[in-house]
DNA sequence: AAACAGCAGGTTGTATACCGTTTGCGGCGT
DNA sequence: ACGCCGCAAACGGTATACAACCTGCTGTTT
């Protein structure tokens, strides 16, 4: 976004409307699994609890449905949407679509002379992110260093269309992040030499490989242990 | 009123939240151009218009940003999105990241067993539709092949992700609607038989030209006369 | 004892009311 | 005559209140 100075515990607590504000909130509470996978989202206690009222909660919970953090049941309210390995293929196809894409057009607007020093400030940061350990700051910031290939193609359109897949990845990413994180490291060097180079078809290429890459790592993480997030310690499963 | 059976205008799909009717509607509304580019959406206007209160607005104005038919700025509301070339060609990009991913994947699926039979469905209604000549039906069976394709892919996140673009792609349609519609039935029937094929690279391929061929004729229409949409005289173009 | 019915609690959906901010216009001063 | 200042109206943002619905429990009846 327009605001990369965003740290990765508290986002912009400026002035972007309550309801982009509580949508931040709710959206890193769902990540960090502090609302656990499959429990209900009470309007009125979430309303007490992050001190609003109902109504900015109505505009930023359909946007949570949108973007798959919820799932809004007719007159059940929000439920948080629970992880399947179905979900998350279907996560790694939409990507391999979208991102592959992304990278093409990447790397030939870097022909066209286009700077990659934008993914080189991102990639850094990334680096000390990873020193910290924090999960949520490296989900973070491998998300962002994805958001930044797209926005390198100067297309407006396929960054917002991406913010749909970008924060499913970013739940993902913290999800097993425990895994990866070198790993995703040295894949997002290599993506940035390849769109350096400004050759489509490397670019495409790497993009495909390191997206199926990414694919193994989550599946194995995913397969072996689907008792994710929980920190507490599984309150009924109010179904 | 607690009771809005009455529906006055339109018989629309019942059970369906008000708040997702009256996005419906306004959707309509704008591609119809009844809502022309760059009008304000006032919502007290829009409520006693639609005749329901602000509240159930809150929840569909946003939804419409996020689908790109609106832009909400800051303290001034909500103004109809207005066309520009960059954005259709960013359309089309987008569309060539997807689409051309989705028929792959689609022609995967009929390897697999799936039948196209839902694309022969639509692809008749859609025959039925261009002889009437209502643009606005001839823009929504069009749309609804291109979806029906991703459907094709059993991916439902990616059928999601379509949303965000099915809708700028109705619009957009609408407004060329003159005269790719015998030509985008023809693209249609090409790319159902390449997909009927089950050969990936086969769909891919006609996927791809499909796309450009309507990036040529949209532009043309659009580089022509940009003097889109506008039943109303043109009011002053509030900024 | 089991099953159905009625009641109570809670939750979502909808409507109305209030407040701060912005904006456009008009008057006044230079 | 032009520009600045101030006021008023409108708009969006937020909070509160009411109504309908679903759910779970309990008590009574068969």
């Amino acid at each position: 976004m327009a605001t990369p100075t965003t740290s990765a515990s508290e986002p912009q607590e400026r002035g972007a409307s309550l309801s982009h504000r509580i949508y931040d909130q709710i959206r890193e509470g769902i990540i960090r699994g502090h609302y656990p996978q499959g429990s209900r989202l009470a309007e009125q206690r979430l309303a007490q609890e992050l001190d609003v009222s109902r109504v900015p909660l109505r505009e930023a919970v359909p946007l949570l449905a949108v973007d798959g953090f919820v799932r809004t049941l007719p007159r059940r309210g929000a439920v948080v949407t629970t992880w399947t390995i179905d979900m998350a293929h279907e996560l790694f196809d939409l990507r391999l679509c979208m991102e592959v894409g992304a990278a093409r057009f990447a790397a030939r607007q870097v022909g066209l002379g286009t700077s990659v020093a934008p993914l080189r400030v991102i990639l850094d940061r990334s680096r000390d992110g990873v020193s910290t350990g924090d999960a949520y700051r490296i989900a973070t910031d491998s998300t962002e260093f994805h958001e930044a290939v797209v926005a390198l193609t100067g297309n407006s359109l396929m960054r917002s269309a991406m913010r749909s897949v970008t924060g499913r990845m970013m739940w993902l990413f913290y999800l097993t992040s425990d895994l990866n994180a070198d790993d995703a490291l040295d894949g997002h060097a290599e993506l940035l030499r390849a769109i350096e180079s400004g050759n489509e078809r490397v670019a495409e290429s790497v993009a495909y490989a390191h997206i199926e890459r990414d694919r193994d790592e989550s599946m194995r993480v995913l397969a072996a242990g689907p008792g994710l997030s929980l920190p507490h310690p599984a309150p009924p499963t109010i179904t």
